[in-house]
DNA sequence: TACATTTATCGTAATTTTGCGATTAAAACA
DNA sequence: TGTTTTAATCGCAAAATTACGATAAATGTA
């Protein structure tokens, strides 16, 4: 980033499967996202007694799987209801699929 | 890590998914793996020519990999040559096709 | 033997990640 | 209306990641 100060520029696959498994690089987001998955949804207080991590701790790490696209989130009135995005979930699967091929 | 000073304890299964997925986090990296996916195995030079990144952060990239567990290296007098470590790959497939079940 | 090739490693800087406590905001409830 | 519940965000510190150039070590070649 010295000489040319661009930044290289990869495609579109690689750069969705690279932010997906980022977002699965932590293995308290794996956690969150098998009990999504089991419970197909779930909300932060949810996590926050099931994983020993602070509050603040785990509403981050929910805005990160949240950030990536494998989930999104309701408003309940006061409660945030977070789900897994089985669209971005399928193209997830496709693409480690296609990789692990 | 300041009231309990304790680490928290994943299942072997998920510490081994977040290191797999954490290897596949930066597209530098997945361009590596579908290099070697495609040409079985290579050394640090074609990676170079391949990707706009200095030798010293292929390497570092490399390094990464083969620390996740997914390549391994063999010396070959002054080259190293990188190669997929198959069970392992298979091993990381398993666990990815478990999780987008 | 001198030089070139190949890769690893070191030192460094900039940025990002991880985790926490404290605080805030909004809705629900008594 | 005052209190509780729920979750987001801020500020901060520690650690990890990413990238580079410089250098070193080992082997091959002229």
């Amino acid at each position: 980033m010295t000489l040319s100060e661009e930044k290289i520029i990869y495609d579109e696959r690689i750069m969705k499967l690279a932010v997906f498994s980022k977002a699965l690089s932590h293995p308290a987001r794996i956690k969150i996202l098998q009990y999504m998955e089991k419970n197909s949804c779930c909300y932060v207080g949810d996590i926050v007694k099931f994983i020993p991590l602070a509050q603040s701790t785990i509403s981050q790490h929910i805005k990160e799987l949240k950030t990536s696209g494998l989930i999104n989130s309701f408003q309940e009135s006061q409660k945030t209801k977070y789900c897994i995005n089985w669209s971005n979930w399928q193209y997830a699967k496709a693409l480690f699929n296609n990789i692990f091929r």
